[in-house]
RNA sequence: GCCGGAGUGGCGGAAUGGCAGACGCGGUGGUCUCAAAAACCAUUGGGGGCGACCCCGUGCGGGUUCGAAUCCCGCCUUCGGCACCA
């Protein structure tokens, strides 16, 4: 009898041999195929939670597998390691954040090592360091070169509790995406990335195999449409123009009036003397509101005449001028025009103010009596004068050729995306490379006084300004240009700049005079497959692909997507079934199963809890049976042939043989479909059955078997199948095998379980060769007494027979 | 409101047109034990029958098909995304 698994001494002894013997350690090897497996660094919050298990350890044994089968693998590791969430709680404990970030990575550096994953350590970055963040500094100042940064006045989300700005992707329903305070607009020079640029081409997925959702979420938030822009001329005001966006021009004919967002700079000039003081107000209010009241569709709403009129250009007619707050200044041109009769919002906004409303687009079913909705699909144009009679649809076009033909406007497309801001008036991040300078405004750090370091001595705590502007030291400073006396940018970058191009350092981290080794990204990038949760689908995943397709035209990368293929896995949950949290009680710590169970055990759990896409609950008694497979598991492949068993040919050779064909192919198909949980049901089954022909099975057979088996369960379970591995005598790496192969003919039975039906009912079930012809199957079937039963002497009407499987009578 | 996913035993889930409930948890009965735990064996969707067996069953209502958890139509519930973007 061998002695009984005993995860804690195993899984110590392996990680340390393994680490010694450098086996993760990979290099570029041209002369093989390359695969690299990407999981989404995790943030240096403190501790390793059960989350970033359930990241890694099924991304873990996908890679493991990939290796196995004879592929290059790349799967690094490092920490996220600049942004507020570390200053927050550095400054709730009154400490550096440098030293709370750097305690926490070394802290998270032996809990990662005790998942057991072939993270490749020699490769470990940390974000906050300026051998990394140096060249956040240096991809700027090229992005800045290039005219893709730029730093320009324009209403910004400002956090009043994380006191700094915020990039649109970081509002969620009008609340800072970090805290949940609601975020307000403040006025502010501020940098930018420019990702607009890059909208169209963001909008191409084709190439990249993720999933649909974050596809969509993408596309919305970039959200293209096609329109028409034109030029309202002001009503006795010779030679001034209001602009307008439109998806919708068929309808111009309807216009009863135009708005413009309150903050349009058009708004001094058009105000009518006895309305300025109401005017004012309003836009006063409006600044005030925060941005969820704004946004808020249940809202009634609200605003203001300006007491001037523009013309319509499509017929000439007067329509007032309003400004309101459910126009938005930032989108289109941010003025509309009205058609109440045929936009719920106008339709709205005129009941509430008593505005005319002109039907112009007929339903093609007619319509009758009063408008009590707007009319928002397709129809026929009517009150159009020429245009009277048309397809809605088609008169769209008709009317936008006609404005382009009188030079009235054209046809336009517009985006929802905004520029990416990146400026935060906080102190734990990347100082923006840039001094300002009376002569010579703004100028860029030189290459060669890289990096910017952020000085360890300020006063990070926060108050609105970014605390960098208290550290004379690091404000005051010389022109690069002139020499003269100059103060530099104290804004820092948002900690998204970091994970933009992280996958690119990973490929050669140790590279100097550059961010990234162009030989080494040539060899491993694009990224073959990235696993991670879904909640960045329109931050870091979308910035980061911008970010390839900058750098790209740069002439920096040969390809414009960083990840090919993309997985989310879904989210663990407490026992309770709600979302794990410190008030709630619920959370599960994975250091205490660690701990008793092993981690081969807790990594095999997270897997078989269900698909991986999908989370759930934390079953704390559910880890019992993977536990217990694994104890059953180790028993059979170290004692499993027992002593008494038969010599060569034991009738159960052939049996064992089949079902180990029958399982690897089960095993390799789930695996590479991320089916991690049948996968191990799949182990679990070969397990039982093969437990049955105990006794029966020769040594030698058995022995073929249980190898195949660990190799099997080797990417799941590494110290695991490791140990046992070498305890059927191995001297080297399981995890340097390759995957076993199958031969499609032993996956089969040979005899089958034919199934009888009497109109589709199952009547019985019949041993048969799997071979068995049509012709056999269904005189079988008609000659089953139980068939015979039911038949009652009749012909059937109907024979239905699928190849070895069933046989279906219709009476 | 719009778009998308999901709904299967007491629970996590499997099966993507062909035996519903694989695998596991939990339950029940048993073996072992002074006892308990562990381990092992048996059993476990519901109902009926002494029994061989029979009936019902994948959110609800219809449909297609020899055959539907799976495909189609209509609803309900739920989770996610979007939501004054003109």
């Amino acid at each position: 009898m061998a002695d009984k698994y005993n995860p804690r001494e195993i899984e110590q002894r392996w990680q340390e041999i393994w680490a010694s013997s450098d086996l993760y350690r990979v290099q570029e090897r041209p002369d093989q195929p390359k695969y690299y497996a990407l999981v989404m660094f995790p943030y240096t919050s403190g501790d390793l939670h059960i989350g970033h298990w359930y990241n890694y350890s099924p991304a873990d044994t996908h890679a493991r597998y990939k290796r196995m089968r004879g592929f290059n693998v790349l799967e690094p590791i490092g920490f996220d390691a600049f942004g507020l969430p570390a200053e927050e709680a550095a400054i709730n404990r009154g400490i550096h954040p440098h030293t709370w970030t750097m305690n926490n990575i070394q802290r998270m550096e032996g809990q990662l090592r005790t998942i057991g994953a072939m993270f490749d350590w020699s490769r470990e970055i940390a974000t906050c360091l300026p051998e990394y963040y140096q060249w956040n500094q240096w991809l700027f100042l090229k992005l800045l070169e290039n005219g893709l940064a730029y730093r320009a006045k324009a209403p910004a989300n400002w956090c009043p509790h994380c006191q700094t700005v915020l990039a649109n992707e970081q509002v969620v329903d009008g609340r800072c995406e970090r805290c949940e305070t609601v975020v307000t607009r403040r006025d502010l020079e501020q940098w930018f990335f420019r990702i607009t640029k890059y909208a169209d081409e963001l909008l191409q997925m084709d190439e990249i195999d993720w999933p649909e959702r974050v596809k969509t979420m993408q596309r919305n938030w970039i959200g293209k449409s096609y329109g028409t822009e034109f030029r309202l001329p002001v009503a006795d005001r010779e030679g001034l123009e209001i602009p307008v966006f439109t998806t919708r021009v068929d309808t111009v004919f309807g216009m009863t009036y135009v708005v413009l967002a309150p903050e349009h700079p058009l708004v001094d000039e058009l105000v009518a003397a006895e309305q300025v003081q109401e005017v004012r107000e309003y836009q006063e209010q409006t600044r005030r509101a925060s941005e969820i009241e704004r946004l808020s569709t249940e809202r009634e709403k609200t605003g203001v005449f300006l007491g001037t009129e523009a013309v319509n250009p499509a017929n000439g007619e007067r329509v007032p001028i309003w400004i309101a707050d459910y126009v938005l200044g930032s989108y289109g041109t941010g003025a509309i025009m009205a058609v109440p009769a045929h936009d719920e919002r106008d339709f709205e906004f005129a009941q509430k103010f008593g505005l005319p409303i002109r039907e112009v687009i007929r339903p093609p079913e007619g319509r009758e009596g009063p408008m009590t909705e707007a009319y928002v699909a397709p129809g026929i144009m009517v009150n159009s004068e020429q245009f009277n009679g048309r397809e809605s649809e088609v008169g769209k076009e008709l009317v936008a050729d006609w404005f382009e033909e009188r030079g009235v406007g054209g046809r336009k497309v517009n985006y929802r995306i905004r520029d990416w801001l990146i400026s935060r008036q906080r102190y734990w991040g990347t100082p923006i490379p840039v001094v300002y300078c009376d002569e010579h405004g703004i100028v860029p750090i030189p290459e060669r006084d890289l990096p910017v370091l952020l000085p360890e001595d300020a006063e990070f705590r926060p108050t609105g300004q970014s605390p960098l502007t208290y550290h004379e030291a690091f404000v005051n400073t010389t022109c690069p240009v002139c020499g003269k006396p100059a103060k530099r940018e104290t804004d820092t970058m948002d900690t998204f700049v970091d994970s933009s191009w992280y996958m690119l350092r990973y490929c050669n981290p140790h590279v100097d005079g550059a961010p990234f080794d162009p030989a080494a990204v040539e060899y491993w990038m694009p990224v073959d497959q990235y696993m991670g949760g879904v909640e960045h689908a329109v931050m870091h995943l979308l910035y980061s692909r911008f970010f390839v397709k900058a750098l790209r035209d740069l002439g920096l990368v040969q390809f414009g997507e960083p990840f090919k293929r993309l997985f989310n896995q879904g989210i663990i949950l407490g026992p309770d079934g709600s979302r794990m949290s410190k008030s709630r009680g619920n959370v599960v710590n994975p250091d205490d199963y660690v701990q008793t169970k092993g981690a081969d055990v807790v990594r095999c759990y997270l897997m078989f809890i269900g698909p991986w896409d999908s989370g759930g609950p934390w079953n704390p008694q559910g880890i019992s049976g993977v536990e217990s497979f694994m104890h059953r598991f180790w028993a059979l492949v170290l004692d499993g042939a027992g002593d008494g068993a038969p010599a060569r040919g034991g009738r159960g050779d052939e049996p064992a043989r089949r079902l180990m064909h029958k399982t690897i192919k089960n095993v390799t198909e789930r695996i590479e479909r991320f089916s991690f949980n049948t996968m191990l049901s799949g182990l679990m089954e070969a397990t039982n059955n093969l437990q049955k022909l105990r006794g029966q099975v020769s040594a030698e057979a058995w022995r073929e078997v249980s190898e195949a088996l660990v190799l099997l369960i080797a990417p799941s379970a590494p110290h695991f199948a490791e140990e046992l591995w070498h305890r059927l005598g191995h001297r080297d790496s399981v995890h340097l095998q390759h995957w076993p192969t199958y031969d499609e003919a032993m996956t089969q039975d040979p005899t089958v379980m034919l199934i009888i039906q009497v109109n589709s009912k199952v009547r019985d079930k019949v041993e048969v060769e799997a071979g068995i012809t049509e012709a056999e199957a269904r005189q079988l079937a008609l000659e089953n007494p139980k068939v015979q039963a039911q038949l009652n002497g009749n012909d059937p009407r109907q024979v239905i027979y699928v190849p070895s499987k069933l046989v279906n009578v219709v009476v």
